[in-house]
DNA sequence: CTGAAAGCGCTTACAG
DNA sequence: CTGAAAGCGCTTACAG
């Protein structure tokens, strides 16, 4: 099957071309008898417009960037099944872009805008503060919508779908304090990443409230590295509590504390930030701050379709709702 | 910054744009000086070529489609890994489908083929025996390169990429049944997926040549429902080991047994197919047979340049090599 | 309501 | 080696 193009569809109905064009994006402003038979040719001859073409003419790819670090990492994969649901929902397709600490930020970002999305989301939070000016800077100047999903920028005015970090960490560590715990730590990542800031900024700030100070364990997301430093950190450290920013490093602190013969969670009490999989597939279990990963996703994906056709946004930041999900550690 | 245009590069370097298109499409043909001079015009302005326009007049986008069930399952999150990198190396974008369950399949390849991409790799392997020919067949009838990626469909010659699943799990389970095992039962997903259907049978064939009963256990991938099914069966059936198509259904056993009283490996041995990040977190970690996912994904997009470009293909079948960690499962 | 025509930003034979 | 021109498959004012 050669494709089909609108040359054909317009041959086979006898009409111009032009009038399937109308049927397909302006069906009102055709006389519906010749509506239905541009429809029926269409049908018939299975017509789907080369998305290629459409774009170039009308200036709307109907397709959205996506710009991340790294597709295997669970949270990351389930925020992509968020968006890629409500994408396909207001048939905007998807197209992936990764940048890792390889990279030149602003090539990639060139490469993005040159591949003419309509829209740009950002989640990315394996960026280092100052190169995510760098990239919604870029994003703005070339006028390109962008929405930061599960990311936050606070220098400037951005749309953000997330949930406030900060808050969450700081009740969940006011939580620990308030059973008694006194030596709580904080598992983060050895790069600064920018979301891992306001994660350990909540839990820094309820710490001093208490008058307690910071313990901030920096670590690898590599489990055969960070059980390394975690059996370590084990023999000469004091703790009854650990916070992970990733689901992965507290389930790998679960292991290596009970191989190291404590208690979870009598002997020390761990909570995760994400509930992914990895939460329910510990044991025990890891009681987490349910972040809504799919819906933030989601709501962002959605957000971006807001800004592509104009529509009027009431609130460019959605800070979504999180519980605390009790489990067994 | 209005987008520059191969006008705006062809104006500010005094040439025609055609020669703008040739310095980056065919620099040899450009004589040395004028390229030197359109070049840095180009940095100059930072340019760079509307994709979308360059699709259209050379009928190629540079973008290959990825068609698959559901991102944020482990193991096709690091195949989309491998993907992208070798995708970004060869400088093709890369577009993602989704297909589920409650979608008409030839709605979504219409789609896919609308959205004009060279190439298709499909991951898909939650379809159905039937819908895979459905879709094989569509993509070979628009002449769109196509390779089937961890995925396997033998009533046709299609180009593949994954390792021998029948060929791994005989050797796994004979491996099982040489210690002694006897009561070895299969977990696998409710739904007879394609690729399951392979691991199977290479389990089964091997129970049989030892003159016993392929014990196939059907269950669903979600924790909370196999953890149910999970506790209901170790109350009614003698096990001495299980085979879990997916590392999260075993890790979910393990979980389940232990909790049950059972120890493992002494009492239950308990091996993954995947070798995905869940083997390294559960406790114990889980023996696997080391299906080299990121690879699957990179060789195949590789064999899918090699089609796009009109490369010969020495062996449109790749199996990879696959080896088994011993863990403490 | 419908058609003829220009144009989106490139690539690629075809002349020279 | 370089330029003028046609064309990729659509959309969208503009007439009628």
């Amino acid at each position: 099957m050669a494709n089909t193009t609108i040359y054909d569809v317009a041959g086979a109905a006898k009409v111009s071309l032009a009038t399937v064009s109308r049927v397909m994006n302006n069906p009102e402003k055709v006389n519906p008898e010749t509506r239905e038979k541009v429809l029926k040719v269409i049908k018939e001859l299975g017509y789907r417009p080369n998305a290629i073409a459409r774009g170039l003419a009308s200036r709307k790819s109907t397709t959205v960037g996506i710009v991340m670090a790294d597709v295997s990492r669970a949270a990351t994969s389930q925020l992509l099944g968020g968006i890629i649901d409500i994408a396909k929902k207001y048939d905007y397709a998807v197209k992936l872009f990764t940048m890792d600490a390889t990279e030149d930020v602003r090539d990639v970002m060139r490469k993005v805008v040159a591949e003419q999305v309509d829209g740009i989301l950002l989640l990315n939070d394996e960026l280092e503060y100052d190169d995510m000016g760098m990239v919604v800077d870029m994003i703005q100047d070339a006028q390109i919508p962008l929405v930061l999903c599960n990311t936050i920028y606070t220098e400037k005015d951005v749309p953000t779908v997330a949930i406030d970090y900060v808050q969450a960490t700081y009740d969940l560590t006011k939580g620990l304090i308030a059973e008694g715990k006194k030596h709580i730590y904080f598992a983060s990542t050895v790069h600064k990443y920018s979301i891992n800031r306001f994660k350990a900024e909540g839990y820094s700030k309820a710490m001093q409230d208490a008058g307690l100070e910071p313990l901030i364990f920096r670590t690898s997301g590599d489990v055969a590295v960070n059980t390394l430093h975690f059996q370590e950190f084990l023999k000469n450290n004091t703790i009854d509590a650990l916070i992970g920013v990733r689901d992965s490093i507290a389930v790998s602190f679960i292991n290596c504390a009970i191989k190291a013969g404590f208690r979870v969670p009598e002997d020390i009490k761990v909570v995760g930030l994400q509930n992914t999989k990895y939460a329910v597939l510990s044991r025990p279990t890891l009681t987490c701050i349910d972040t809504p990963v799919y819906d933030i996703g989601a709501v962002s994906m959605r957000l971006l379709t807001k800004y592509m056709s104009h529509e009027d946004v009431i609130d460019n930041k959605v800070f979504l709702p999180y519980s605390i999900v009790k489990r067994e550690s």
